[in-house]
RNA sequence: GCAGCUGUAGCUCAGUUGGUUAGAGCGUCGGAUUGUGGCUCCGAAGGUCGGUGGUUCGAGUCCACCCAGCUGUACCA
């Protein structure tokens, strides 16, 4: 490369990654402060863990090989074990929770908040690195568990201001391995189960004649891409696409249907499939607790069509969905998946211990969601006032005015470039400062200083013609007594807003 | 991975049936105005026309392949 001296690396960001400036960055604080406030008045903890983890922990090596799965980022470490950045943090909850299981108390629930990583290919609404909000309750099988975490969630995407913008659809794997059961799909039948779940998945998409096809032979796609379908029998997928029929929320019998309605009606699908009696019941359970606190009035809707795609969950799933739709930059409605999303994963902990420890989590995109509130949010940033550099003699004294209103709890830096003041009053601007001090040889000789409010001025100028009345005028400056600098610049502030 | 669409200045785009030196607006920088944002005027910088190969006297324009981006779809262990 030093070798080369025409060579010039192109600056570029790699895809997927992206880089976030104040105004996003601000309204990602204001995103994550409302859901921690949340979080913690229900009484969840902190928890950090590391970006890394051995990626066995993480369940990501390729069965029979050496290697770990392509959609983790992974390293070898010096001994040569591979470690991966964590695609969730579900997952190092598990590890941690493995590790001190002795020691924590049971429930154990805590919260945690950080970056996650996924070598996938993005997409609207998806990225190889973003944030996440988490909570989880370890160590309890009660409904009771998943009911709380799906009334924080509500409370927290109202918190957000996302009131009736939102649904959670709940659903329970359980229930979708009992109607399967039913239809006559085994439960070992691992990789045609996956095939079927992935196709209810895509329920709200492709409709029922979409999942006709993905349950029998397989569908193509209007690109004329093939989906290779589960071959079930004509008779399993009958009692499977009955069962969706019956069971759809929006469209089943004029209008959306109340919780306890489709939960009457699902008994007849999962016939004596005891894994499918067990879900409706933890459904049931789940949806009285609910309905009790007033949380069933739509803000949490059954939706048997949920299923979430780790593999991981073993009981409840949901997710929440935003009600309105979602533009890219350029305008156009895009497909946007789920802002939040969890579920029970009883299995988890297991892994490690080989000892039962039932465990159920939610997980908010935060990238996402504020991707998708892009146009609707933006977050107050405190005024910032600049001094600016009017001449050499005067730069330890700048510096002595930042101070001041900085004391007084007023955002304000000197101005340490070098170009002259026509320049500085862009920067200025450009920074979206308040107001601009000066105190030039001038000002010192009167024991003054000037105030410029920048907004104010700007308004004034657009009624200004000439350019000698804009200078001559100098609108909305004052100067002031340089003993009253924080007083006035307060009063100024105010008059701002 | 598969498919469709799109690649021309920092950004948004124009560029005729292939024809001299590839343009505009916005933005940037400088000046008019050595201590005042806006408006106006003047000037400047900024381009491998995504890449390679081909057809042609001549290619931003036509052809082939490749690359990248977007959107959808698949996969997401």
């Amino acid at each position: 490369m030093s070798g080369n001296k025409s060579f010039r690396p192109r600056a570029r960001l790699p895809r997927g990654f992206r880089d976030r400036g104040a105004a996003e960055i601000a309204a990602e604080r204001a995103v994550l402060d409302t859901i921690r406030r949340i979080y913690e008045s229900y009484g969840f903890e902190p928890l950090e863990t590391p970006s890394f983890e051995y990626t066995d922990a993480l369940g990501k090596f390729l069965p029979d090989l050496d290697r770990p799965n392509e959609g983790v980022f992974s390293l070898q470490d010096e001994d040569g074990q591979w470690l991966s950045l964590r695609y969730d943090l579900t997952a190092p909850l598990a590890r941690y929770v493995a590790e001190h299981a002795q020691s924590l108390p049971r429930p154990f629930r805590r919260y945690q908040t950080g970056t996650v990583w996924r070598n996938e290919k993005p997409g609207p609404g998806r990225f190889r690195e973003f944030t996440q909000f988490d909570a989880d309750t370890v160590g309890s099988a009660s409904p009771a568990a998943d009911a709380e975490l799906l009334m924080m969630l509500a409370d927290t995407l109202e918190a957000l201001d996302l009131g009736g913008d939102y649904v959670i659809k709940v659903n329970s794997r359980k229930l979708l391995d009992g109607v399967l059961e039913a239809a006559g799909v085994g439960l070992d039948d691992l990789a045609r189960r996956g095939i079927v779940l992935r196709a209810i998945d895509k329920l709200d998409r492709l409709g029922l004649d979409g999942l006709a096809k993905l349950l029998g032979q397989g569908r193509k796609d209007e690109s004329g891409d093939f989906t290779k379908g589960a071959n079930l029998p004509a008779t399993a997928i009958d009692a499977v696409l009955k069962f969706f029929a019956a069971n759809d929320p929006e469209s089943g019998r004029g209008g959306p249907r109340s919780n306890t309605q489709i939960l009457a009606e699902l008994q007849s699908f999962v016939g004596t499939s005891t894994i499918g009696a067990a879900g409706i019941a933890d459904l049931v359970a789940l949806n009285e607790l609910i309905a009790a606190n007033g949380y069933a009035d739509g803000r949490i809707a059954i939706d048997p069509s949920i299923v979430r795609g780790l593999d991981y969950y073993t009981g409840a799933v949901f997710e929440a969905q935003l009600t309105f739709p979602v533009a890219n930059e350029a305008g156009e409605t895009v497909v946007f998946g789920s802002v939040a999303g969890g579920g029970r994963y009883d299995d988890l902990v297991a892994r490690f211990t080989g000892q039962a420890m039932p465990a159920t989590g939610v997980s908010i995109g935060v990238s996402r969601l504020l991707t998708a509130l892009r146009n609707r949010t933006s977050a107050q940033i405190a005024p910032l006032v600049v001094v600016l550099a009017m001449d050499k003699a005067g730069l330890a004294e700048s510096f002595a005015l930042v101070r001041e209103l900085r004391a007084a709890g007023i955002r304000a830096e000197a101005y340490v470039g070098d170009a002259g003041l026509k320049a500085q009053f862009k920067y200025a601007d450009k920074r979206g400062a308040a107001i601009a001090v000066m105190e030039g040889s001038d000002e010192r000789a009167r024991g003054e200083i000037t105030l410029k409010d920048l907004a104010l001025g700007a308004e004034l100028a657009k009624s200004v013609e000439s350019r000698a009345a804009w200078v001559e005028g100098r609108p909305a400056q004052i100067a002031v007594p340089r003993g009253e600098l924080v007083a006035r610049v307060n009063a100024m502030l105010a008059r701002e807003g």
